[in-house]
RNA sequence: GGAGGAGUUCCCGAGUGGCCAAAGGGGGCAGACUGUAAAUCUGUUGCGCUUCGCUUCGGUGGUUCGAAUCCACCCUCCUCCA
């Protein structure tokens, strides 16, 4: 199966501006393609995670990736999907992000001997002039077409500011430079940036009279509909400081049914015939798909050892026995202690589970507290130094929440 | 620039001098049921030394025994006019 063939039997192909080109140009290895990284956090998360899978499978094809960074559009902020202007942030925040990012995009994608480039818009956006720039590609946009575009629509409503509306005749510049500099022929990214696509290769065709292409991938939703990879924590991260591997691989592990398929086919690089083989297994068989997805996403993001403890320390935690070394852990130093002991309340504070010491009593009210298997009733409990030594006691709040405690 | 309107807790949204840590809904969390899923039902949802105290209704001052609520100024957003 060619590349093209597979991106669209994973369901990865939201929209393309003409089919039979991209196909030839992908299935040929000929695409210098771009996808742009706004550098809006410290980290990458599930989002770009797709994205990167994308550049990947491409570049295997024989294709040659851009990874574009941001730096200078990140001065601008992208109102696509949003109902509220983004806060503007501080050109060193801006370049620590992109720094960030590169790093772990060095992780997924070979950048040895040309196979792919990783650029960063600063270094032409910033020198841009504004009345050359209106002159040179300000003509070419018709903002009658640009209020129409989906994008903005929601923004609209709200209000939009003229920084924002600009962001699009940017992004369109970006590929515009590309296309003459390094011979960016194709551009891709999420299916909310479509508008903003067909801008460059508009452009493209008005300054150049020449044919760019764009290609979007499905947006990773929910069945009901939410952004994939977003907790009421925030985002899934890509770095293990921010998400630990194992509570990244928890969050596929849990992920509803009817979105195992859907993930499996979009996210991991299994063969299509072994995912078709788990697209018949129904109820809690899902579960084995689910660990699937699970490790083989932690194995990609992190590494195929992570991605065994994570799952050792799981199966450890939810089927009893296994090896409990792996689990989520909290040291607490002597000086959290007070006459040799703590009580429940505290500890789940420091240890994070529970924001205040209300929440913690009310979860221990409502039953949702257990140490060691036996459930705590006392909102009051203690627990002594000398149980927290040596292998330290387990705490697990609500069903699937676990935190070994230690003493340092 | 002119005329109106609005800003309340994680979000939406009620509240127009004390009975307000603030209705209702959403979301979250916990319990029951399950398969670490979904749906459903129940409880809960500012902080603390929890029959009590403290901080919170855009900001800063003021009136008052008492302010989310009244007054002044400021900030932000929306609508109409230019």
């Amino acid at each position: 199966m060619k590349i093209y063939e597979e991106l669209k039997a994973r369901g990865l192909i939201a929209q393309v501006t003409g089919e039979e080109e991209i196909r030839e140009l992908l299935n040929s290895g000929k695409a210098t393609f771009y996808i742009g990284f706004d550098p809006t956090a410290d980290s990458l998360h599930v989002g770009h995670f797709m994205a990167l899978c994308l550049m990947k499978r491409l570049q295997m094809a024989g294709n040659r990736p851009i990874a574009l960074v941001g730096g200078g559009t990140g001065y601008i902020g992208d109102p696509s999907g949003r109902t509220d202007m983004r806060n503007l942030m501080t050109p060193e925040t801006i370049q620590h992000n992109c720094d960030c990012f590169k790093k772990q995009m060095s992780k997924f994608i070979d950048f040895s001997e040309g196979k792919a480039l990783m650029l960063n818009n600063a270094d032409w956006l910033l020198k841009l002039n504004y009345v050359d720039l209106l002159r040179e590609v300000g003509a070419c946009f018709s903002v009658n077409n640009m209020l129409r575009a989906e994008c903005y629509k929601q923004r609209m409503e709200k209000g939009l500011s003229f920084l924002e509306f600009n962001y699009m005749i940017m992004q369109s510049y970006d590929f515009y430079h590309m296309y003459q500099t390094v011979g960016c022929n194709l551009q891709c990214g999420g299916d909310d940036q479509w508008s903003n696509m067909l801008g460059g290769t508009e452009l493209i065709r008005r300054k150049l009279g020449k044919d760019a292409y764009a290609m979007t991938i499905t947006l990773l939703l929910t069945s009901e509909g939410k952004k994939m990879g977003k907790t009421q924590a925030g985002a899934v991260w890509l770095d293990p400081e921010k998400t630990s591997p194992y509570d990244f691989y928890q969050y596929w592990r849990n992920i509803g049914d009817a979105d195992v398929l859907k993930c499996l086919r979009m996210l991991t690089f299994l063969p299509l015939e072994q995912i078709d083989e788990m697209d018949k297994w129904e109820g809690a068989q899902l579960n084995q798909a689910k660990e699937i997805l699970a490790f083989e996403l932690t194995k990609l993001v992190h590494s195929e050892e992570e991605a065994q403890k994570a799952q050792d320390a799981a199966r450890a935690l939810f089927s009893q026995g296994g090896d409990r070394s792996n689990m989520p852990s909290a040291a607490l130093s002597a000086g959290d202690l007070t006459d040799g002991q703590i009580s429940v309340v505290d500890l789940m504070v420091k240890g994070g589970l529970a924001p205040s010491k209300g929440e913690a009593r009310r979860l221990i009210q409502q039953g949702g507290v257990e140490i060691d298997g036996a459930k705590v009733t006392d909102t009051a409990a203690q627990i002594s130094a000398q149980a927290l030594e040596g292998e330290g006691v387990t705490v697990k709040k609500g069903k699937k929440t676990f935190l070994k405690v230690t003493l340092a």
